[in-house]
DNA sequence: GCTACATTATGAACCGTTTCATGGCGCAGG
DNA sequence: CCTGCGCCATGAAACGGTTCATAATGTAGC
């Protein structure tokens, strides 16, 4: 009945008084009950329901060091790509009763450390991070202080981070290259800042792909930084270009997101999809099949990237740093292919 | 050079006798600069870059007492309708600096639990969940410790916890009447568990709107509880139904994830819609527009339910609970009607 | 030269756990 | 009866910060 001062949690010292014990031994209840005898234990258990004792997870922790939780950040939470990421992590966390944090940078730098700094500061046993710019200086420096580290769709520049990616130049070169089989010869590629590394490498790969073709990218390819990469960006980015006058026949877009909006732009303004402008999208998320212009899209396996990644980190911070990097597909529908 | 013993991450008092100044010193360095001699300051930083230190977190929050980060447990990370939400969410925190974690139930009571206690072990602000069970006991006693704590997405049925939620029986109401306006009598209803409060409560709706309309539930209705509110969910329970052989006019979907499995389902045997079989989600995702059957569904205020609840939140723990409650619209597509 | 006061730096107390060496106790074996 | 051992419970140290009363130093005013 009596409850400790207005607001103040109760210790394992207040269970401790109530239940006329030592605080060592709420501890030994809390954490090793066979060495406690029942008895006691009662008493114990009994006096934490009546204070409804919750542990501080901070003190645990300052003492015992460690902590089954890690953290995540993703460029955007609402991207279906990332949040299918996350459900691969769980589900191998879940194996090892690890518990997962995400968090979402918006691709922003400051956003990224910032979270990067709260999980490092409270201990989780490491972070998988889709990093929002080239430069991993700063990963580097925590993977040194003893965090593990997983780089997130993007391959490490350096071997002591491991990494779970999918090779984006290729990702590039098969939209690319398919679009140039279906006879465009000019190609909008709606993608993200260069910065994000994902994005530099779709590029890449496609202007790999159209030099390869003969073609000049510097007539064939026109490329437009979405101002974000998500369906309001898409958007944005293809009113502009309609605007601008000269309308390619093909547009690339860096994610299905992104596609969605120029999809449903062009519908809105009545430009016929393939026939007008081809379109071809990323990550091939669950809906890409189902929208009226079926999207073709780069597929990635994003649930298996999230096991991997998962596997990686768990394995400990002093198991060697592995690449991982798995190959994307091409799946073709009706939105860049009269046969899809 | 010298850094610390091999694994042991440097601490404030290593800071402080590499800077050769106190402890004190170098906390106040951290805390408030202003208070430290410029001389003295940078001689701190310059020890602190050195042994690359990192505060921890643990400890200084045990001190401290307070942190500014809040927990949000939503039922599925990969469902938009939550990411949705969660992005509302961080625009509101953004404003005032706090950070926000997420987590996912998975629907599973248990997992809710896990991470409700990691949040309150340590000692975030406070939590916003969607309860994974009609019980809400445990997220009473939550508050009662101390922790802030919304409901998301789901009328309180306690003045002390606050909420965040939308109508769900008018809802239901919503797709209901439609249904029943366009001229079926036969609806079937891929609904959720009830122990998931939304999902009992569009059933009420559905229920009160055929009543009215002078049916019998027990004929006019079959409810059909989904294996996973997801894609995968909707498209076993749409083949079950199916291959029962008695198939319904029209299916309700207790969100647009299910409602895509339906649809890909329907497409994938050729029933027409919504000429055979109309279709009715809830949540208008982003692509429920863009769908090749654009799908008639429920919207909800996504985003401003983030921000509201985030706005709860940040009033304080001692601030009166408050119960927010939106009214969701239908958005009549091609799936449902013919005009749509 | 002395006092009053402002500015900086100090170091010990404290936050709430876990851990571990220590001690009390009962019991079996000799 | 004594020894040795196993079983429980104890209480203090330790984790790594923050905070605060206090000390040291410098400066201004008289």
């Amino acid at each position: 009945m009596t409850q400790p001062a207005a607001h103040r949690r109760a210790s394992i010292a207040d269970v401790a008084r109530a239940a006329g014990v030592s605080v060592g031994t709420v501890s030994n209840v809390l954490n090793r009950p066979e060495r406690v005898l029942p008895g006691t234990r009662e008493r114990v258990e009994a006096a934490i329901d009546e204070l409804s004792f919750v542990r501080n997870g901070s003190a645990r922790q300052l003492r015992a060091g460690t902590i089954t939780t890690v953290g995540a950040i993703v460029l955007d939470i609402a991207n279906p790509f990332f949040t299918d990421v996350a459900r691969g992590i769980e589900e191998r966390l879940d194996r090892d009763d690890f518990t997962l944090m995400v968090a979402s940078s918006d691709d922003k730098p400051d956003r990224e450390q910032r979270y990067l700094r709260l999980f490092e500061e409270h201990g989780v046993q490491g972070v998988m991070v889709v990093p929002a710019t080239d430069d991993i200086e700063h990963l580097l420096a925590v993977r040194r202080r003893g965090t593990g580290v997983v780089l997130l769709d993007r391959p490490s520049s350096d071997p002591s981070i491991s990494s779970v990616a999918v090779d984006d130049v290729r990702g590039g070169e098969l939209a690319a290259r398919h679009l140039l089989d279906e006879g465009h010869t000019r190609i909008a590629f709606l993608n993200g800042p260069h910065t994000i590394r994902q994005c530099a490498d779709r590029y890449e790969g496609v202007v790999k792909e159209l030099v390869a073709a003969g073609l000049d990218p510097a007539t064939a390819l026109v490329e437009i930084t979405v101002s974000s990469l998500n369906a309001e960006g898409g958007e944005a980015a293809i009113r502009g270009l309609l605007e601008s006058g000269d309308r390619p026949t093909a547009v690339f877009c860096v994610n299905d997101l992104v596609a969605l909006g120029v999809l449903r732009t062009l519908r809105t303004e009545n430009i016929a999809v393939p026939a007008d402008v081809a379109v071809v999208g990323y990550d091939d998320v669950a809906f890409a099949a189902e929208l009226s212009t079926p999207l073709t899209s780069v597929r990635q396996p994003t649930h298996e990237i999230g096991v991997r990644a998962a596997d990686l980190l768990l394995d400990g911070p002093d198991a060697a740093a592995e690449h991982v990097m798995f190959q994307p597909t091409l799946v073709v529908r009706g939105s860049s292919s009269a046969v899809g």
